[in-house]
DNA sequence: TGTTACTTGAGAAGTGTTCTCGATCACGTG
DNA sequence: CACGTGATCGAGAACACTTCTCAAGTAACA
């Protein structure tokens, strides 16, 4: 049996709240700064949670942190994240899915899963960019 | 200066004699069963060289590991990996190239790079699951 | 209210990667 | 070939992130 617990919705608060992905680690240091004594493990398990359940969509930094946001829809998507303030926009890629089912299949290969993000810089950012260069 | 190290060409080394990605310590521990009494820092070091000079491709795992692979090409190319053998096919994606571009100019983001890598089980490996099922 | 078992939190443990620093050794030179 | 210099090595310590452990706490239901 699941609980429902405050430290569970204060996870999924502070996730909501944010706009782009966050990692476990910040978002633990967030609840503290915001007053909530939840424990860093109490954190990860919550994530973990809302990952399963399709609250939330996870991926893997480059620098190897997981990072965690709250997602708008439960259905298959991908992200175009901006590298420097972290802004996330979903994005369809139907075109992308196929292409990848077509490549798997064509190489033999079942049960495809596939990895498929943007990084890049979001109109402001390049805009603060080309002031400052 | 570089120097031409026993140690970096045995890392390159053992990196060619794998089809797919592998780990760092998986090859650690490969060069250490060959005979080499190689540091681990150290096939951090050269993987980490391999990689910025592009002699290398590199990825994360899910699992959270850093993966390397020699890479036939210096090209900008996509793999499509054996989640279960680790077997790495390159493939060729400009539809995708394309496609993330486009999307990226689409939403105002400039400098997009992205991560395109299909996972899934190739065909040996869907074989032996399906005789095991 | 009482029972039950899921959940929590602090810290330990685990894992992968990077750093430290003295020893080593490749490379250019005399 | 011997030498000097500084890049490189290696073992282990240090780090960062994540997961696990387990006693104490508490939500849910009767």
């Amino acid at each position: 049996m699941k609980r429902n617990t405050w430290q569970r919705e204060a996870v999924r608060g502070a996730l909501d709240a944010n706009d782009g992905f966050v990692s476990a680690q910040a978002l633990h240091s967030a609840l503290h700064a915001s007053g909530s004594p939840i424990g860093l493990a109490t954190v990860y398990r919550a994530l973990a949670d809302l990952a399963v359940k399709g609250d939330a969509d996870s991926l893997q930094s480059p620098e190897g942190e997981s990072l965690y946001r709250a997602c708008s829809t439960n259905l298959h998507h991908h992200h175009l994240i901006c590298r420097n303030c972290g802004l996330t926009v979903e994005i369809e890629a139907d075109a992308v899915e196929r292409w990848a089912k077509d490549v798997a299949a064509k190489n033999g290969f079942t049960e495809a899963a596939h990895v498929v993000d943007v990084f890049g810089l979001c109109a402001a950012c390049t805009a603060k960019a080309a002031a400052s260069a």
